[in-house]
This record gives C-alpha cells, sequence and structure tokens, in this order.
DNA sequence: AACCCAGTTGAGTAATACGCAACAGAATCA
DNA sequence: TGATTCTGTTGCGTATTACTCAACTGGGTT
C-alpha cells in the first residue's frame, strides 16, 4: 500500500484483466477473486459497464468484456508511438517481401502483437494484433528474450515450454543456445515451431537509448519463404528493423 | 449520485477516453477537465499505469494509451460473441466474394468495426478493427441508422454530416430518404462516399429477439465490385448476414 | 411448491481517496 | 545567467467515499 495508487481503481482494473483471461466470469466468480464483498464486486462491474468496457450477456447474467475496450484499442494504435513511427516502414516491407509483418513487444510474459501489415497472400484469415503469444515458439519471441538478462530470461521461461508442433523448442537449454545465436546473427528465425507450414524472420528494434523495445518480423508459408529466400528475406526484416530503430532516435552502431 | 457506481473509478474510466480523444495530456491537463486536484489526477494515472493502460512518454511527460489496452482487446475480440460467431461466416463471404468484410456495431454516435477478414486483394493496407467511422458515409452506417427509431436517427444524426467525397450524403432530408430505401432492399450501399474508387455492400444482423446488433459488409475497389456484379455481391451478403443471425438465435421470417 | 443461489439494492461506519500545500526539476523569460 | 513559472510528484489530515453487512428479488433445480 501507499504506492500512490487507488484501491478501488486498481481492482476495477484487476476486473478488466480477470475477464480477459477467463472470458466471462460472474460477480460472484469476481468478489472470491478479488477478496471482496459482492457487492462491492457489483459496483465495480456497473462502473465498468456504464463505459461499455464490461457487458452482460443477458439481464442478471455474466459479465464479459465489452465493445469499449475494442474503441480505446483503435485510439491507442493509432497514438502509440512504436506503431506510429514504423507504420510506414512496415507497409514498406510488406509490399517487398510480399508477406505479413507484425510488430510485438514485451508483455508480462508474452510477446504482445501491436501492429500487423498484411502481405499479398490470398487469404488473411486472422488478425493477430492483441494476441498474446508464447515467447519460445515465434521469432519475435526468440528476439525479445535475447533482448533480456539472463535472471529475466530465466523469469520470463519459468513455466513450462508449451509444446505446439513438433519442431517447437521445449528444453529450456536449447531455448538459451538459440537465443545466444540470435544475439549473433542479429535476427532469429522460427520454422514450424508454432505451426506447422509456418515460416517467420524477426529482428530486434530500439529504443533512442539503444534498450530493445520489440520486435518486427516476417512471415508466410513455408513453400514461398524457402531456405534459398530466408537470407534475402531476412536482410529485408533486420534493414527495417534498423531503419525503425533510427526513427525511434537510435543512433548506434 | 448514488446510481451505484464509484466514483474515482467513473474517473479512472473518463481518463482512458479522455486520452483516446486527446492522444495525449498531462497530469494538469487532465485534472482540469475531470475538475479535481492534481494530486487526485496523479493518482488515477498511476493507477491506469500500473496496469499499463496508460504509459508517460518520458519522465515528467505526457500520458497517453499503453498496450495494455491492446491486450485486453485482445481477449474482447476472441470473447465477445457476435464476432465469435460470425466470424466463420465472414471468412466464408470473404473468400466467395474475394473481397474484405468487417462487422460493426453502433457504439455512441458512430459505427464501431469489430471484426476484419481481409478478402484476395492485393496489399492490405489498413486494418480498422477498434477504428469508428461515421454513420452517414458508409453501407455499414445506413444500415445501422435504417435498424433505429425516428427520434433514435434524429439524434445519432443531430451533427453536422461531414463531406468526404462528392458523393457524400451530406443532408439528412437525403439521408432519411436512403435509409427508408435500406429498410425496403435489406441492404445498403455506398459508392464513393466515404473513399473514391471504394465500394461496400451492408446487411443487418439481429440478435435473439429480432432487434439490430450489427451490421456485415463486403468492400473492395469499384473497378471490382461493378454495377453488374453488385446484386450478386449484395446475395451474399444478404445471406450471411442471415446465417449470422440464426446463429444468435433469431428465428424470424 | 420449496429451496438455493444468482445478481441487486439500502444504510451505517470506518477506511479511503480527496484536497491542500510544499517540493523538485524543466522550460521559459528577462 | 538567474529568476520566474510552469510541469509532475509527494506527505499529511480530514471528511468524503466506498466498503461490509444484511435483506431483497427472481430464475432454476430439486
Amino acid at each position: 500500500m501507499s504506492d500512490s495508487t487507488i484501491q478501488s481503481v486498481d481492482r476495477a482494473l484487476t476486473v478488466l484483466r480477470l475477464l480477459a483471461r477467463y472470458g466471462e466470469l460472474g460477480v460472484t466468480d469476481i468478489a472470491r477473486k478479488l477478496k471482496v464483498h459482492k457487492s462491492t464486486a457489483f459496483r465495480l462491474v456497473t462502473t465498468l459497464e456504464s463505459h461499455d468496457l464490461v457487458e452482460q450477456h443477458s439481464d442478471r447474467g455474466k459479465y464479459r468484456l465489452g465493445v469499449g475496450v475494442l474503441q480505446l484499442a483503435g485510439a491507442t494504435t493509432a497514438k502509440l508511438d512504436l506503431v506510429q513511427r514504423s507504420r510506414p516502414v512496415s507497409q514498406r516491407l510488406a509490399e517487398v517481401v510480399g508477406e505479413t509483418v507484425n510488430i510485438t513487444v514485451l508483455a508480462g510474459q508474452e510477446a504482445l502483437y501491436v501492429d500487423q501489415v498484411a502481405g499479398s497472400a490470398a487469404l488473411q484469415l486472422h488478425n493477430w494484433v492483441g494476441q498474446r503469444i508464447p515467447l519460445h515458439a515465434t521469432s519475435n519471441g526468440k528476439v525479445l528474450l535475447a533482448s533480456v538478462s539472463g535472471v529475466r530470461f530465466d523469469e520470463l521461461t519459468s513455466g513450462v515450454l508449451k509444446r505446439f508442433t513438433d519442431k517447437t523448442i521445449t528444453s529450456r537449454q536449447e531455448l538459451r543456445v538459440q537465443v545466444e545465436r540470435v544475439r549473433q546473427n542479429g535476427f532469429a528465425i522460427a520454422v514450424d515451431e508454432l505451426e506447422v507450414g509456418l515460416t517467420a524472420i524477426a529482428a530486434p528494434i530500439s529504443g533512442a537509448d539503444g534498450v530493445v523495445v520489440g520486435s518486427i518480423s516476417a512471415s508466410g508459408p513455408g513453400f514461398r519463404i524457402t531456405r534459398a529466400h530466408l537470407p534475402d528475406v531476412a536482410k529485408h526484416v533486420v534493414a527495417s528493423a534498423q531503419e525503425i530503430s533510427r526513427r525511434l532516435g537510435w543512433h548506434g552502431h
């Protein structure tokens, strides 16, 4: 306490995170998880509801996140300086390599997608923006892991490394080796590690002080990004990452 | 007062909306707009910051929305039942007509994009999800307007009807006529009204009780969606809207 | 029909969040 | 360069505020 933070607001925001995690919860569930009285939980969600941040599925029903969140997200995407400054570079990269480009940052224990520009591929099935993906199974994640210290690495990989495909790295030792290679190469590759048939290449973006603030990647089907094409794509991704870093004020090597 | 809503939480959420509107604000600006003391405003943003919902650009700098919002949005998209149930239908529609498909709902005085599936077009420049677009200049907007009562129509169109192109409807009278036609046809068209070269067709989605809850549209360049193709596309859009309505529990006509 | 458990509402009290005033540092001005 | 006036930030006392408690309401289930 006395962290100059407001208790009730903190609780309300915790409710949002709970709903993000569990999908939908009743007033009683929330009260139990927050260790407060039912009526307190009720007033919290009522206030959130008045701003459309949560909605109840039916009268006297469970609560879930509402459209107000999407409204805020629209404004956020437009205003986040990383997104704002990287957008033109991302677009050019998507155009040049003809693949989908993503920007991610480290959020909690995962990689958070903050922007996406779709390439020339046929049908774009999914919009990843706002999604979180485990660090150990993506090129972006490996880049982000390569940017942190040893102890932080241990923290971020403290959980079980979930397996998605045969190629997913599930050994912390193996991950450490790969991440070291990423540091040397300046970019990361992930082939079939999150999804079979999906290849991705990522490079780190540095802020004005040289600290890595995010990661940019190009990803597409393995039959387009072949072993032969890979070095060429990597070169473009790295160049884009450096260009964005420059725009953020980084003038290192 | 005594709306069973918590004052401090309400203020904190208002801060988020202010930041969404103005992009970035200082503690003093926020305090002035909220009519509270600086220290109160400071504690509000500090609490929001502890949840990554806002971030300050630099120490002792202005505040803006943060990545936590995007994190919540990711969960919201996945959980909003409208998105969840419409996604498969949207994908099929995008595949069949080969154009970008959007789902919108009425939020405040505007249309809010809650989901998007990109068609087979070349380079997708923009992701509209979370964006809000004026009701009078889009096919989705006209569908949503057609679903409300006369008085609500007047409220929603009370502001000035902003002109985007030569074709934008800026007369409330003309808009009323068009909306009436939408009711009769069961779908809305917008050609060059928001952007020159952009054609869109939208149809209403009904919830379990028959009330219109949203709108689905297909949109693409005018040279692909020609006058000849239009009826065919419209048929698919209307069919998709009905399919989604059915999935939401609507068993009307 | 009786029960149980959900969400909702009213009131009193004590904890809490508010306003005040003083501080620290940047930017502006002289 | 120095004085002034912003900015964001912090400690503290008080009264407002938000919490707990208990009773209510209505749907589902037994």
